[in-house]
Formats: C-alpha cells, structure tokens, sequence
DNA sequence: GCCGTTTTCGGCCCGACTGTTTTCAGTCG
C-alpha cells in the first residue's frame, strides 16, 4: 500500500460522500489529505511502522485522518469507504466525469431511474428518459448525450506539446480582436503541467463583446459551450476545450492569477487574504468595497504578505510557506542548459546522422553534447555491439578534431538487463565519456524485483546517468513499480544523477518525483532523448518538468560547463560484473569513492564556483 | 474533517453560466 493508493482512497471516499451530498468542507478534508499523501516524500507506510502519531502532523491531516490512514496500511481496509459503497454504487462516481453531470445529478438519476454506470446514462439519454426526472430538460438531456460520446473519443487529458500545436494558432487569431490590449494563456499550460485538460485563456480589454464574437468564430470551433459576457467555452475540432475570460485591465493580475491555478493554490492564497480581512477574487483585492490591488499577480501577492510565486510552483506543494519564510529556489531556466546528454543517431533508431545531430546541437548554441546510441540488448532499436561503439568513437574523435565550439561526449544508453547487468562488455564502457543506464524490457516485474534490478545497475562504477527512470509513456504505458524512494537515496549516494526526459510523451521523471528524488538529495540532468533533429528543441519540455520538480541550475548538471561536468565523469573506473566482464553473481558494494565526490555539498561549492 | 496572532467553536474562496425554474440549484473552474 504506497502513497497513490491511500490518496486514490481518500479522493475515492470525498466523490462518495459527494454523491452523498454530505458537508462540502469534510469533502475537502478528505481531497487536501490526498494531495498532502500523494505528493509528500516519505511512505505513509513507513510513518506508521516508525511512529504514526506524527501523521497528524502533516498538514491538512488531523487525529481522524492519521487513524484512518495507520488502519488502511495496517489492515489494508478501509470501513469507512466500504460503508459509503453500501449506500450507493461505487460506478455512479463514472458518471460525474460526463459534462454537465456533478454529484446531485448523478444521485437524482440514480434514485429516480435506477442509473448505475455510464452506459445506463447514455442508453437513458438515448430513449429520452432523462427528460421525465424532475430538474431535467430536453436540453440537458442532449448535452449529457453529447458528452457521452465526447468522453469515448476523449477520455484523457492532451499532452502539453499537443497543446502548444492548438494554441498558437487560436491566440494569433485572437490577437487580432479589436482592443485586446493583454492576452495569455493561463490554467495547468502555464503552470506548465505534462497534460492538460483544456486551455485557458486571459484577455484584458474594455469592450469584451467584441473578444468573445472573434473566439467563438474562429474556424477550428466544433461547438461553442458556453457564452456570456465575460466568459466562453468552446470545443475545437481537435478535441480540446478552450475557456476564454475577458476583463478590464485593472482586473488583469488578479484574473491571471485566479485562472493560472492551481484551484488548491487559489483557496489557500485568498484564505490568507480572509486572514487578513480582505477579499481577493478574479477583479482584484478588496478591503471592504476598496480595491486595494489587481493590475499584476505581484499585488495579488503583495497583499497576503508573499513574494511572487512562479506559476510552475503553484500546485499547494509547500511554494507558500516557502514563499513566507523567502525560501523559494531560483528556478532553473532553459538557457542555462549547456548541452544535451541524451540523443540517437542512424547508427540505431534515430533518423540523422551523427554529424547532422551535432551541427544541429551546435545550432542551437550547445557547449557539448554526448551521443548515446542503445545497446545490442534493444533489438527493435538496432542496438550497437562493442566493436559498432567503437567505430562510432572514431567517428566521433574524427569531429571533435574538426568541429569548433562543441565537444561531443561518447556515451551510450545500455540496456539494464533483467538481472541487472549492463547489455554492454566492460572494455566498451571504459572508453564511454557518459554512460546511461535504462531499462526497455520486462516491465512487469514486481516492485522488489524491479528495484533490485535498477539498484544492481546504478552500482556499476562506470554508470553516470540512470535515464527514463520510471519507463511511462503518456496515454500509453504506466509507469513500471519501482521504489524511487530508495533509487533516489541510492542514486545520491552513488553520484548517478536522475534524468529528467524531455520526450513530450515521457517527461519522465515527472514532476512530483523530481520534488521527491531532489529532497532525498539526488540531482538531475534534462536530456532531449532526440530521435531527429527537430526533437532537439524538446528541451524547454524537461526544463517545465524541472521546474515544476523545484530545481535551480545548481540541480541540474549540464547546466555545467563542460570541465565540471567532465569531473563529474571521470572517475576512476573498476572492474564490475557486467555482460563479457567478471561474474561474481553478487551485486558489487557501493562505490564511496563516487559517493564522496558527488557529495551534495561538494558538488554545491564546484557549481558555485563556476558560476 | 481541519484549524487557530479574531476563534478549541465556528468558520472554511469566490464568481460565471446554464437550464429549468418562477427565484435558483447545479456545475464548472
């Protein structure tokens, strides 16, 4: 029972006892806890073995709360859940994710025509049954249709990447509204989220009729939802939601504060202005009848006594007490990145050539790159034996002699094998500038298992970089079990630094994991994974990633120039099991030496002094 | 159900839009 299991029974718990209609402020109670568990750092689970009176501690977790969460990991049961569940069925609950369905309406179907799940809902609608129940109309009726085969077609929230595709092109159109004088993109795009739900649009301007005419005409619109007078919704043909506000420019700060979210940040930032004794709304801060601020997000913060909080930051994680006590990181940003540590080239799955991938990095102002082709292991990818490596090095010193401005670093991604060995011969890695690690087979090992696997991996003296540590692919695959806890600590020990992937469909790690991992002092590097030219410009991806983890450039190593990082690499190499290597069969020690030169502290002094 | 420099009880963020209603509940963000 880890952390996302309690939380998704604590969320569970909150829609039933909104189904149930009972108290708004304990439903809360219940989704606060479960954001505290699932983005907190340490197991509940270990919490309880070591001392469970300190959950109450946590914020938002009280006595009751800590009872209930020792009893589910104690006795993995949770009667208060199985109690709701009796009264009403636990598939109503499906039923709230369809537009213009919330809690009341699903309680009313379900108790005046017995409707259990979806399918019931959309058979219902269908026959024109949903139209007798008292409240409900014809018009409902089909919009509750309509969004019955919406979410079939569009059950998940779209990549941030898909996003941007959609966006520009609707704000360029937007832009040309008459008297728009400031227009941004607000919501989880700002706050630079991996997924997105729909995009939310800002636009300040004294006459709003005209903006919301040019929105809801744009050409891409499949249906417009909603419109008023200061607000619309449209669905556009690619699927995607859009919501426009439109306010006065002295309402300007405070709306894009209110519609960058998170929802949690909100209620958190205007109960502070409770505090206070002033109201904060999307129109500004008010002292009575007075507006006392709202032209920028700073005044909506300067009023509750805070800094300005980047919007990557603002998800209720801890950003306003850290706020509060001046505490808030120096965000790493994307022009601080040096170089690119992971791409491929045709040599294996990637679609240029080496010289192509490093004039292309050179292009975009890189000090260094390091090339890091799969290994034999990876047969779909075409992975390179050690002789194929080593006519790549010579490709490599041939353009390095060449090549003014950049140095390419040789590396690999060797494949960590079921056992946990490296897919590449020892003679090989030694002559590596980089080496990764990753895994790309047998996802479906246990937890124990597959953290054995990767902990065996990252003890090898010559691994530098454990990439795509948790192997998810957006939509498609969830992430493998693995105990990133204990990666993290082993990691920072061991001086292997985290990836953090910029593939948009990865992101990988994510953003919760990198608050963990770096909390548990591991440190970073944000690599493209780049497959084709084009991919390189992935980076700014990862950097969202990043920053949403709380990294500064100090994080995140190839923010380095290129002779920290090379101290960061060489090191003295030992002979360790590995494929064609000795095969002792135990998995090697520790290594201290690299544990002691990778220090956190050490490794702070050396970014300080290199700026 | 949580929480406390107004409070250990009584608060808990705030507003827009829709559809079904005769004045507002439900949903959404």
């Amino acid at each position: 029972m880890d952390n996302v299991d309690v939380a998704r029974l604590f969320e569970e718990v909150a829609d039933l006892l909104e189904i149930q209609n009972e108290n708004a402020f304990r439903i809360r109670a219940y989704r606060t806890a479960a954001r505290t568990i699932e983005t907190m750092g340490r197991p509940v689970a270990e919490m309880v073995r070591a001392d469970g009176a300190r959950l109450a501690e946590l914020p938002g977790i009280g006595e009751d709360l800590a009872g209930k969460i020792e009893e589910i990991v104690r006795t993995g049961r949770f009667p208060l859940l199985e109690q709701l569940a009796r009264k009403v069925p636990e598939t109503l609950v499906q039923m709230m994710r369809i537009e213009g369905v919330g809690p009341k309406r699903a309680r009313l179907l379900y108790e005046n025509l017995g409707l259990k799940t979806l399918a019931d809902l959309e058979k219902a609608a269908k026959e024109g049954r949903l139209s007798a129940v008292r409240g409900f109309g014809k018009v409902l009726e089909m919009r509750i249709l309509r969004g019955c085969a919406e979410h079939r077609v569009r059950a998940s929230r779209c990549r941030l990447s898909e996003a941007d595709v959609h966006v520009q092109p609707l704000l360029a159109h937007l832009a040309e509204a008459p008297g728009v004088e400031k227009l941004e993109v607000a919501g989880s795009y700002r706050r630079r989220k991996d997924t997105v739900g729909d995009v939310d649009i800002l636009v300040a301007a004294r006459r709003p009729e005209e903006i919301a005419r040019r929105f809801v005409s744009y050409p891409e619109v499949a249906r417009v939802l909603a419109r008023g007078e200061s607000k619309c919704s449209i669905l556009l043909r690619s699927g995607l939601q859009s919501d426009l506000r439109i306010v006065p420019p002295e309402s300007y700060g405070a709306a894009l504060h209110y519609f960058t979210g998170s929802k949690a940040h909100n209620i958190a930032i205007r109960t502070l202005g409770v505090k206070k004794h002033l109201k904060i709304n999307e129109y500004g801060v008010f002292r009575g009848r007075r507006r006392v601020g709202g032209r920028s997000e700073e005044e909506i913060f300067r009023a509750v006594g805070l800094p300005w909080i980047p919007p990557e930051l603002r998800e209720a994680r801890g950003e306003i007490e850290a706020a509060r006590e001046g505490k808030l990181p120096k965000l790493v940003d994307v022009t601080d990145i040096r170089g690119d540590l992971q791409m491929h080239t045709d040599a294996t799955d990637g679609k240029n050539t080496l010289a192509e991938m490093v004039e292309a990095s050179r292009a975009r102002g890189y000090e260094y790159v390091a090339v890091t082709d799969h290994t034999h292991a990876v047969r779909v990818a075409g992975g390179l034996s050690g002789s194929e490596f080593r006519r790549q090095f010579r490709r490599i010193e041939t353009l390095n002699r060449r090549l003014s401005g950049i140095t390419i670093l040789k590396g690999a991604e060797v494949d960590i094998l079921p056992d946990g060995r490296l897919d590449l011969d020892e003679e090989t890695l030694a002559d590596l500038d980089v080496v990764l690690v990753s895994v790309h087979s047998k996802f479906h090992m246990t937890e124990g298992a597959m953290t054995e696997r990767v902990l065996r991996a990252l003890q090898h003296p010559r691994v530098r970089i454990f990439a795509h540590p948790t192997g998810r692919i957006l939509g498609r695959r969830e992430p493998y079990p693995i105990d990133l806890g204990r990666v993290a600590r082993a990691a920072a020990d061991l001086g292997v630094l985290l990836e953090i992937n910029a593939q948009p469909d990865r992101l990988d790690l994510n953003d919760v994991h990198v608050k963990i991992a770096r909390e548990a002092g591991a440190r970073f590097v944000v690599s493209t994974d780049a497959h084709r030219i084009a991919e390189l410009d992935f980076m700014r991806y990862g950097i969202d990633q990043a920053r949403r983890g709380w990294c500064t450039a100090a994080d995140v190593a190839n923010t380095r120039p290129l002779e920290d990082l090379r101290k960061l690499f060489s090191r003295p190499g030992r002979v360790a099991p590995s494929v064609g290597g000795s095969r002792t069969g135990a998995p090697p020690k520790p290594y201290r030496w690299a544990a002691r030169a990778l220090r956190v502290g050490t490794w702070r002094r050396a970014s300080a002094a290199g700026g």
